[in-house]
DNA sequence: ACGGGACCA
DNA sequence: GTGATGGTCCCGT
């Protein structure tokens, strides 16, 4: 559409950008929870000028301004992009789009009564509850950022995910609590008691927000489903003392918009009929869609969807500039379609299971080994608790700069135990330290995947299926074990000589990996509280000399050819750099050696857009 | 299929 | 002085 009000900064000197990038990146640093509820009279001019005043300079600043630079050079991309598309004959892409939304048209379903109910401020309001005194005064609960805060403080334009000093700086005088999870656990089981009566299959979406299908229990009293509503949210008030805003609507999507339309303590239906749906959504900002955030919000923007209904014109653009399922998606929220199956959150199959910790910066490469082993422990008992092991195990790491980086491996078996987790992540994360000079964290983080129960069917320690009673046939039965039936290709086998190889095996690579921990050769780890065993040290390894950098290393296989791989990439960028030809699209896109590239001059290409052009 | 980044709630 | 946890999608290899 227009593009002369959004020029791309190319501006080597970042400090000094042009006035236009000032605006988008206020209203980044506005934050997430920008369409939240309580901002209406709030200057948000004025605080937006506060909270970038606060901010500046900060390193969080920083990076919040180069994520700024990169999506303003992808909008310009996605512009160039649908300028190109535009001259093109896009006649099946618009056939292809309209039979999709004919298909989703046929699915509509206009039986089910779909209920998104959301507590206020809840985190306050329970602290409220304890101290009435707060009702009055502006207040949040959270330390170093904000998780909630009072309809009072959010006058002043302090909203849920601010840092504390941002938060103070637009209101002095705001009272600040520390978190008391268990309070406002015990609290949620109180309300979900209630909202069982109404549906027992309710799904909890968070501690303080749940769907409910009400439609049995509309037929079942001969209730209007806002009658219904009125009623439960009139027995939490007054059973539990908070106060919870509902939407109501055909689908779970139009749900959670509607529950924040009468907020607080108010409630919105949409009528379950096509026209009333297509005009709600016709003038809702995308934004407000479950789905859609900062970044997706100003992507779409560049195109001219701002609202749901403009969705429709530019069908045919969407899959070729956001995705496939990007387009889906869209079509669905143009039609105002959702789920109608509402279930609880325990028949949902649980993907990973993770653990991470913020900290002051570190670069002490001990100080860090002690973090991971740290982690190592939470993460087990995590596993321990969820009973599941891992296939993968993923390292999160986030450097001072705010930059996040993961590495992840498939150790051979599923892991669980701390001391394999650290063991596995070790090797990651000395990886990560040859890569980056000096690096430093001011976060680390360990995540299972590709899980396997340990739960119904008995696993034995060596991480191999075991059925209660002895079976013959083990393809007659599918185990349930596992959700996604990861297990199939563990042969149930009770032989003691199998187990005996089994035990062999893994002692084996217990020890690889003892070695493996050593690369680095002073590390201990052994000196953390709670008087858990971390890995012995052993003594230093054999070593040979790498033949790039000639420095010696640990020789041990995997170890050797993982550090002479680096060598030789490093050799490669050095190379490429020096030589300004189109050699560096070769450099995986994002990868911290094009940004080093990109910063010495180095022209870049896109290599999306060579995905959107050839497609 | 997997590893890694980005985004979202 | 800017969190924790878990899910999804997309890209490149």
């Amino acid at each position: 559409m227009e593009s002369s009000g959004d020029k791309p900064t190319n501006n080597p000197h970042p400090e000094q950008a042009p006035d236009e990038s000032f605006g988008t990146l206020k209203y980044q640093l506005l934050g997430p929870s920008l369409t939240k509820a309580g901002q209406d009279s709030v200057d948000q001019q004025k605080v937006s000028e506060i909270i970038y005043n606060a901010s500046k300079g900060s390193k969080f600043f920083n990076h919040e301004q180069d994520r700024d630079r990169n999506l303003t050079l992808k909008i310009e991309r996605i512009l160039k992009e649908k300028e190109r598309l535009d001259r093109l004959d896009l006649s099946s892409e618009l056939r292809r789009a309209d039979e999709y939304l004919a298909e989703l048209e046929i699915s509509r379903d206009l039986s089910q009564h779909v209920i998104h109910v959301d507590c206020d401020a809840f985190f306050a309001a329970v602290e409220e509850l304890d101290r009435p005194e707060l009702k009055t005064v502006p207040m949040a609960v959270g330390k170093g950022v904000l998780t909630t805060c009072n309809y009072l403080a959010r006058k002043f334009g302090v909203r849920s995910g601010m840092a504390h000093f941002v938060a103070k700086r637009l209101c002095p005088q705001l009272v600040l609590l520390p978190l008391n999870y268990d309070k406002y656990t015990a609290k949620a089981k109180e309300i979900r008691a209630i909202m069982a009566e109404y549906d027992p299959l309710f799904e909890s979406a968070s501690i303080d927000e749940a769907y409910l299908n009400i439609t049995s229990y509309c037929d079942e009293n001969n209730l209007q489903p806002d009658e219904v509503v009125e009623r439960m949210r009139a027995e939490i008030l007054e059973t539990t003392k908070v106060s919870v805003s509902a939407g109501i609507g055909a689908n779970a999507k139009i749900a959670k918009i509607a529950s924040n339309l009468n907020k607080p303590n108010g409630q919105f239906q949409l009528p379950n009929e096509r026209e009333a749906i297509m005009a709600f959504m016709r003038d809702l900002p995308v934004r407000k869609v479950n789905g859609i955030g900062r970044v997706f919000e100003r992507e779409l923007e560049s195109i001219g969807v701002k609202k749901c209904g403009d969705i429709f014109p530019n069908r045919a653009f969407l899959t070729k500039l956001f995705g496939e399922k990007a387009f889906q998606f869209l079509a669905q929220c143009y039609l105002g379609l959702g789920r109608t199956k509402i279930e609880p959150v325990e028949n949902h199959e649980r993907k990973s299971v993770s653990t991470e910790t913020t900290f002051h910066d570190i670069g002490d490469r001990e100080e860090l080994r002690a973090k991971l082993w740290w982690a190592a422990q939470e993460l087990e008992k995590d596993l321990a608790r969820t009973q599941f092991k891992g296939r993968t195990l993923a390292l999160k790491v986030k450097l001072h700069t705010f930059e996040v980086l993961t590495r992840q491996t498939a150790p051979s078996r599923p892991v669980f135990l701390a001391k394999e987790l650290y063991s596995f992540a070790l090797p990651m994360l000395a990886k990560l330290e040859k890569d980056i000079p000096n690096m430093k964290l001011r976060l680390l983080g360990l995540r299972c995947s590709n899980l396997v129960s340990t739960q119904k069917v008995g696993i034995n320690f060596f991480g191999i299926a075991t059925q209660p009673k002895p079976v013959t046939a083990p393809a007659s039965e599918p185990s349930p074990v596992s959700p996604s039936g990861v297990n199939a290709d563990h042969e149930i086998c009770a032989e003691e000589a199998f187990e005996a190889a089994a035990r062999q095996e893994i002692q084996d690579e217990m020890n690889d990996l003892e070695r493996l921990s050593q690369e680095i050769p002073d590390v201990s780890v052994a000196r953390e509280p709670e008087g858990s065993a971390a890995p012995e040290v052993v003594e230093t390894p054999p070593m040979w000399d790498c033949p790039i950098c000639t420095r010696p290393q640990i020789a041990d296989d995997r170890t050797f050819n993982e550090h002479v791989d680096f060598c030789l990439s490093r050799q490669t960028i050095r190379e490429v750099a020096q030589d300004t030809t189109e050699e560096t699209s070769l450099i995986p896109h994002n990868s911290r050696k094009r940004k080093m590239l990109s910063q010495a001059g180095v022209p870049e290409i896109d290599p999306k857009q060579k995905r959107l052009f050839f497609q």
